[in-house]
RNA sequence: GUGAUUGUAGCUCAGUUGGUUAGAGCGCCGGAUUGUGGUUCCGGAGGCCGCGGGUUCAAAUCCCGUCUUUCACCCCA
């Protein structure tokens, strides 16, 4: 007999940490909803075609692949077996795998529902995705993502509706941010005009890096890289800006460059004029890995907590485009529940009022109370009241134990004085203060 | 994927140059106390010392492998 185990990355959850859970998610859900998106549900499991190539090659990496059925290694191809060569053998032996993230299984959706669905299209998801990754702080092989996305539709309203969805959501929870929005062309801009556009996905992911490793590090990563140091010199230069009207006369020679500040000043008119709660700034060093975002791109992150960012996102012009649907556009944005779940650990965010749902839990001295005390708890539960009983009349001091140790915050007790009088005692968990009530005044209480 | 790091009771951790039957605190169970929960006292249960191999008369201890944990990188939520 082994001890059992969880795969690595992965983890069980106790009660207290599912409510706690579940108080994330169900915030992020409601206001989901309140702003029109529509929940859909896809399989955990995609076919690999699906989703290879769609997150470079990194990420291709870290997909969870699924082993065939039957006897794969009889129909697996024997040459790449006899090589070892992995990447050739897995084709052949596994056709499908985990999820990667919520948002090409959604593109994928997308393309095959065309005709049910009306556009533009506005939807949410909050489930499990997977990842083959070394696990570290905030980071699992297992996570939760809740994204809402909207395709069909250029405008950049729907990127001002996002922003004002972050805010919501995180003034709800009661988390600081700051909320940081740039646009990839204007990115692509400033490594056109330095001459750094040949290799712009280096670029970027270096420039990403640029409030860790500072300046210094990114001109010598780049450098390695064999991009010009004149040219990295001028792009940390403009990165430098933090205002949009110096940044638009120094990309005058970029179209691109200029597309992405015009997205930038329009996306500025919708949100200028609402109010929001959390700051949002522009920040030209903000990239974001992901390599399907081609528009205006957001990353959130939690004020005086050191954590990666607890939501990211961006548009993406073509992502339909690689199933075979042209010239749709979405915008989306993913919150990450496990970094949210930390950073509100670490703030001491949660409060025990939100997360207990039962009300009381019923405690009977004796055998015949016992039955008696069930039928109260039923009457209780038909008013629709969440109530517990222990299960059995064992010693009064194990239930009450019971119940302090449960975080009741109330106790009904009841023996054969209470049978008798009708009244059941209604105990405080928190004061230690006790009434006789009526079953009637409880559950009007409780109602 | 690269480089480190961790693992002993439910939890936090001791465990001497390798040497009898592996310990503590907390928690848990029972009792003191048959209608009252954070206290006290008494008693008790609970260990493939992560797993597999090796060295040795002898391994929790030394060596190798493996899994897991944590951390940095890569990348990312």
């Amino acid at each position: 007999m082994s001890k059992p185990s969880i795969p690595k990355g992965t983890r069980d959850f106790l009660p207290e940490q599912v409510s706690k859970r579940n108080y994330i998610f169900d915030t992020i859900r409601s206001i989901f909803i309140k702003y029109g998106y529509k929940g859909i549900a896809t399989p955990v499991m995609e076919n690999l075609s699906t989703l290879t190539g769609k997150y470079g090659d990194e990420g291709d990496q870290l997909l969870f692949k699924v082993l065939n059925n039957g006897d794969y290694l009889a129909k697996a191809d024997q040459n790449a077996l006899q090589e070892k060569d992995s990447s050739r053998l897995t084709s052949s032996i596994s056709k499908r795998g985990l999820r990667y993230d919520l948002t090409v299984p959604f593109a994928r959706y997308v393309v095959m529902h065309q005709n049910d669905i009306q556009f533009p299209f506005k939807r949410y998801a909050i489930e499990p995705v997977w990842r083959a990754d070394r696990p570290q702080k905030g980071r699992y092989q297992e996570f939760y993502q809740c994204d809402a996305d909207v395709v069909g539709s250029n405008s950049l309203m729907c990127e001002a509706e996002l922003t004002c969805l972050i805010d919501e959501v995180y003034s709800a929870l009661k988390i600081p941010v700051i909320i940081k929005v740039n646009n990839r062309k204007v990115l692509f801009g400033i490594a056109e005009v330095c001459g750094l556009h040949h290799q712009f996905s280096d670029f970027a992911v270096s420039i990403d890096k640029l409030d860790k490793i500072g300046q210094k590090g990114v001109l010598s990563e780049l450098i390695q890289k064999n991009l010009p140091e004149e040219g990295i010199q001028r792009a940390l230069h403009l990165l430098s800006l933090t205002a949009l009207a110096p940044m638009e006369e120094a990309l005058s020679s970029s179209e691109t460059g200029m597309k992405g500040i015009s997205e930038l000043k329009e996306y500025h008119n919708y949100i200028d004029v609402v109010g929001h709660k959390n700051e949002v700034s522009f920040d030209a060093t903000l990239a974001r890995g992901l390599s399907y975002y081609t528009g205006c791109i957001f990353e959130v992150k939690a004020k005086n907590v050191q954590m990666g960012s607890i939501a990211g996102g961006g548009r993406y012009d073509d992502l339909t485009g690689v199933f075979g649907m042209k010239g749709v556009s979405g915008v989306g944005i993913s919150f990450g529940a496990e970094r949210i779940y930390d950073v509100m650990e670490e703030l001491g965010l949660f409060e025990d009022e939100e997360l207990m749902n039962v009300k009381a839990i019923v405690l009977a001295m004796d055998p015949e109370s016992h039955k008696y005390a069930f039928a109260q708890v039923v009457a209780m539960r038909n008013a629709g009241i969440a109530v517990d009983i222990y299960p059995e009349p064992a010693k009064f001091k194990k239930q009450i134990k019971y119940a302090h140790q449960g975080k009741y915050p109330y106790a009904v007790i009841i023996g054969t004085d209470e049978q008798a009088s009708g009244l059941l005692t209604l105990k405080n968990m928190s004061t230690g203060d006790q009434s006789k009530e009526s079953l009637k005044t409880l559950i009007k209480m409780w109602t």
